[in-house]
DNA sequence: CTGAAATGTGAGATTTACTCGTGTTTGCGT
DNA sequence: ACGCAAACACGAGTAAATCTCACATTTCAG
């Protein structure tokens, strides 16, 4: 259940799967999923039919492989913000601040990617695993440094997954779909400001 | 736009219009969105294919038939729960779980509609914009919520969006999701703790 | 009773995901 | 250079699904 059906093996043939993927991520964007057909992307692509289906078993898995690039994007990016909060250990409202612009970043950086995979798409049950993946993966990394900071409280994974959840939703909000007369810049600040608060209360310095 | 093709005048046009609809939610309830066929949905409906096409232009006007009927009951619900905060005006505690809890009986009210509208299905422009619409609507009677305990802050409007997405996020999570070695419950009231704690600092009683 | 509007029907037109038999290119041993 | 097997590419065709439309039936006002 890869969602690639072969490895190229051969450089040609590596050129034509970037491209399908690369027609793929377009058309997607362009016409929403449901309104993408595979015959356009391979002809987008500039290959047959035949060579898509030869690398992608259905139309799902070209669904598949992009979000698989999406979320190693975002799991590299979101792991150096990781590491250098290990190194440096900054105090809770920076490490709160690094955490929310990452986020706001990863979803600024590629709106049309973002909205894809998380709107207009029909959510497979493989789809879901691999996001629960990553924000388990995240909550882990989380419950560490409120760990660290000794913001835990008594179930640090819950509060961790729950600010993973919380901001997430938010910032995609925020980025995505601003209310009237609100602007996501406010919005932002607004998230920071609440976390600190919940997360600070009864445990100051 | 409003996905019903033609509103029925006799009754027994409701009654198909009500047979079609009640199929579609079984069967995408059983088999998912793209696992059901609009024929299958006619054939248990014991209507013609031709008469479900009388009523819902296309297959996705079945599912956001469904979504008004959800969120209409939603409504509703959460409707009577702010009118009794109006009336009896409980603290910031009261509150804050009255209108947790009301959200997570959302969720456990019927949990594979909630998985059909927010997860198996791709969220066209249309059923995006009937969410935003409640989520709005939601957002705007917190707010007064807010604005009446005095925690409002500098922008309440900003701060009940962010409550009422953070708090669906994280009850859609812990009900539909709950990970490995975490009862939906114990996520369920630390969400309570972490908002209570973000919106009484510094304004307590 | 009558005609017109509302409702119901289902064969089939159209679209789309996907297959498969066949042709072409590449790498490699000799 | 040559031949050959494996990898790669092709695209008409198949199966299945969505949706249409010309026609039949039912309802009801006058």
């Amino acid at each position: 259940m890869t969602g690639i059906r072969k490895k190229p093996r051969q450089q040609r043939s590596r050129a034509t799967w970037d491209a399908i993927l690369e027609a793929a991520a377009q058309l997607f964007g362009e016409r929403g999923y449901t309104g993408t057909t595979t015959n356009k992307v391979a002809e987008r692509a500039g290959v047959s039919i035949g060579s898509l289906y030869q690398y992608f078993p259905n139309k799902e898995a070209l669904l598949l492989a992009l979000s698989e690039r999406h979320m190693e994007e975002s799991g590299a990016t979101l792991s150096a913000v990781f590491q250098q909060l290990e190194q440096e250990r900054p105090d809770l409202e920076t490490t709160l601040t690094s955490l929310i612009e990452a986020t706001v970043a990863l979803h600024r950086h590629n709106p049309a990617m973002h909205r894809l995979l998380f709107e207009q798409t029909p959510r497979s049950a493989a789809l879901m695993s691999r996001f629960r993946r990553l924000e388990t993966l995240m909550a882990t990394a989380v419950a560490g440094q409120l760990t660290r900071l000794g913001v835990g409280g008594p179930h640090p994974e819950a509060r961790a997954l729950l600010l993973v959840q919380g901001v997430e939703a938010q910032v995609h909000g925020a980025v995505l779909a601003p209310p009237e007369g609100l602007s996501s810049e406010t919005l932002v600040e607004e998230i920071k400001a609440l976390w600190l608060t919940a997360l600070r209360s009864g445990h100051p310095r």
